[in-house]
DNA sequence: TATTGTTATACTCTATAACTATA
DNA sequence: TATAGTTATAGAGTATAACAATA
């Protein structure tokens, strides 16, 4: 028998009429891609954003935590949470900066950096079945258009934060 | 002298470690999109969520509030709202269906269908402002690769609404 | 018994305002 | 006086649970 099927909460096919819509392409195509990227991150214990923010701190730390919210558009306030969820897990170290001790060093411990290499092949992986309809010439050229975009350098509104 | 710059949210440079994460990519491109799209929209006086409700409602209306919702993903509690400001605006009409009167049958007004047009050459001009820095060709490119993207008919968990 | 629309409620995410300690 | 980090709080946005009307 075909498989059972509870009452879906949303339609397979996209509306014809959204079709043509950039933000609909735009909003859809990541919010697939989020589900099946933070499922892939579960087990690394890491939040989409925490991911995001390790990255960071391991490739350009130690940094503040103010300058690391800056550098993913994160407010500072919202930046609490998600260093304290780095630390809880031993991931990231609040030293202090000893030029200006209002601030903080984050450093990316060792351990962080072995998680890293984990969430980073975990993101690879998510990023493959995601891409896997396109062909992989098509998989390059669509990052390639994305990181052109958001990359311009004209006047562009920074607004809401994204979620790496 | 140089312009006036108040202290920035957000590095203009998406950070380096970041630059291959698709899902940073879309993240930046979406967030960056809707803030262009949202102001575009903004003399309409519809929210994304609403133009993409009454989109959908002109070009295959008349549906149930329920199955409309179902068609972008959005859960039927917050249709409710949706459809209150498109009500409210006089662009969408709450009649009764005739067959079954529990139901609903959402109608595009006159009204509605003519902010609709003034909506959607609003959205077309913001999605040119946003394509700017890509070439003509690149600009179709990218929508087609998406829109193969969302459209693939393998098992893809359909996640979070997003509003066009 | 199940379903449509609705309300009340709770949960997530994020930002603003106000505080402290440093500068 | 201004800034880094923190906390409390408020605002979006959305979902779950429960209810009336209808099937």
């Amino acid at each position: 028998m075909p498989p059972e099927r509870k009452p879906e909460r949303r339609d397979a096919a996209p509306p014809p009429a959204l079709q043509r819509q950039l933000g609909f392409l735009l909003g859809r195509a990541h919010a697939a891609h989020r589900s099946i990227a933070e499922a892939a991150l579960a087990p690394t214990g890491l939040s989409g954003k925490a991911f995001g923010a390790l990255a960071v701190l391991a490739d350009e730390g130690p940094l503040s935590q103010q300058r690391l919210g800056r550098r993913q558009g994160v407010d500072r306030t919202t930046m609490v949470a998600v260093v304290d969820e780095l630390q809880a897990l031993g991931y990231v170290e609040r030293r202090r900066d000893a030029r200006d001790r209002r601030a903080y060093a984050l450093h990316a411990t060792p351990a962080g950096r072995r998680v890293l290499a984990r969430a980073q092949a975990a993101a690879q992986e998510a990023e493959e079945a995601f891409l896997a309809p396109l062909a992989p010439g098509e998989r390059q050229r669509l990052k390639a258009l994305l990181a052109a975009l958001i990359s311009a350098p004209d006047i562009r509104p920074a607004a809401d934060p994204p979620a790496p």
